[in-house]
DNA sequence: CGCGGCTTTGATGTTCATCAAGTAAAGTGG
DNA sequence: CCACTTTACTTGATGAACATCAAAGCCGCG
């Protein structure tokens, strides 16, 4: 699969419901001459920290992870955005560098529109500017409330909630297959590599899940979420 | 002190220059006739989570906690807005209630605009949508990135950045005194209160500051900032 | 004066990361 | 396709980091 299999078209593309409802067809047109698609595979680098942000992009399909690396060469993911989600948060207005690096962790398409065409409708489609703004707002205020809600909870109030997440808001069933490793998972919810897998076996040995490999089938959803409410 | 005294107008106010530089005369006069301007003693709550959300609200003077009131009834500090912030982060365009509480923890003037003046000049000019954004996105940015720093460091290097925090971003001198009590400070970068206390006192120990109560002298900024770094 | 809240210090226990060591799985090159 | 290496996964043991508990001093306030 290359990119020239993905392309489409903005007027008649699924996710124009998104916060393009309000453009006009001369709009989209405008958007799908400049716009690209690209397709990664599974642990493509989508950006780098420090490079210079050019477009705005979101992912058409597929799952990418927003991540940090410390220091100490330690990853810590800050977020993963799934389908119809912008990717880059907001420094796509505050900075002109990206703060973070973005990789796929599934295959991925992502929709690159030069910046400077966003801008421009902003400036121009007040309606549009509402609506973009209140899709990017959320989605940066689900981040903050993430990162607290994992912060103020132990180890195994943030496993569940990962399990949640994937389970409720990525894959809408209650069996799927892990897209990251434990050690990602380690990354995203702060916690080390070993106790990812400690707690896992715990909660399958409590039998509030199954797993096989990256398998994961949750079978007593209402007590995991008790799990999560009590931290 | 009351809120008359501080009534201002918009055309000379001193955070014209924040986001609103690119407004007309008029649309300023349509801000100044809508505005109100509120004082609040530290303490006062200015706004309760799941309150509706009706205005705008920035910071003249002062200085404000956002806050969020856990389960356990404990408190957890998401930031500290100081004048020129805007405060209440990007609810505003994602959520019709407010999603945190915000309180005074110094004497703060706020000031209110009505929500709908602030979307129709979004809607209506261009130029100021894209100053708008620009700050309001800078000030959520802020805030995952300070998340994310305090929650990967351990206790000396948190303590370390709110001291910083302090004298580099809101007081700009090394000499100044604490806005808040040990325990607001343990719930705004998740720890214990006697820890707080314990690391402060080893920080004079070991030289890095001098406190007398809520007065705080940092005598060894460079050796401070290297236990930040460090974590 | 006495009560409640804030601060401080020490002692104790829990949670969690780290280390170690071994197994399974997945690439890699001949 | 098989030996070889590397990477992911798993379990147990240990110790460090941290919260919690307890007790006491301090200060403002009715």
């Amino acid at each position: 699969m290359d990119s020239s299999n993905t392309i489409s078209n903005c007027k008649t593309c699924i996710y124009k419901s998104w916060a393009f409802k309000n453009l006009s067809e001369e709009e989209l047109k405008l958007i799908n001459c400049k716009k690209t698609e690209k397709f990664y595979r599974k642990g493509d680098i989508i950006c780098s920290e420090g490079d210079e942000i050019k477009s705005f992009m979101y992912l058409q399909n597929g799952l990418v992870k927003l991540f940090k690396t410390e220091i100490s060469k330690r990853e810590h993911i800050i977020s993963i955005a799934k389908p119809k989600d912008f990717i880059g948060l907001l420094s796509i207005f505050s900075n002109t560098n990206h703060v973070y690096s973005i990789s796929a962790i599934e295959d991925s398409v992502v929709c690159f529109v030069d910046l400077k065409i966003i801008k421009n409708l902003i400036k121009s489609n007040g309606i549009f500017a509402l609506d973009f703004f209140e899709r990017i707002s959320s989605v940066s205020d689900s981040v903050i409330k993430t990162r607290i809600d994992i912060n103020t909870r132990q180890l195994r109030g943030r496993i569940a909630y990962i399990l949640l997440l994937f389970s409720k808001h990525i894959y809408d069933s209650e069996k799927f297959n892990l897209p990251i490793s434990r050690k990602e998972i380690a990354e995203l919810i702060d916690m080390s590599t070993e106790n990812v897998i400690r707690v896992l076996s715990e909660f399958r040995k409590d039998k509030l899940i199954q797993i096989e490999g990256k398998s994961i089938e949750i079978i007593d959803i209402k007590r995991l979420e008790k799990v999560y409410d009590l931290g």
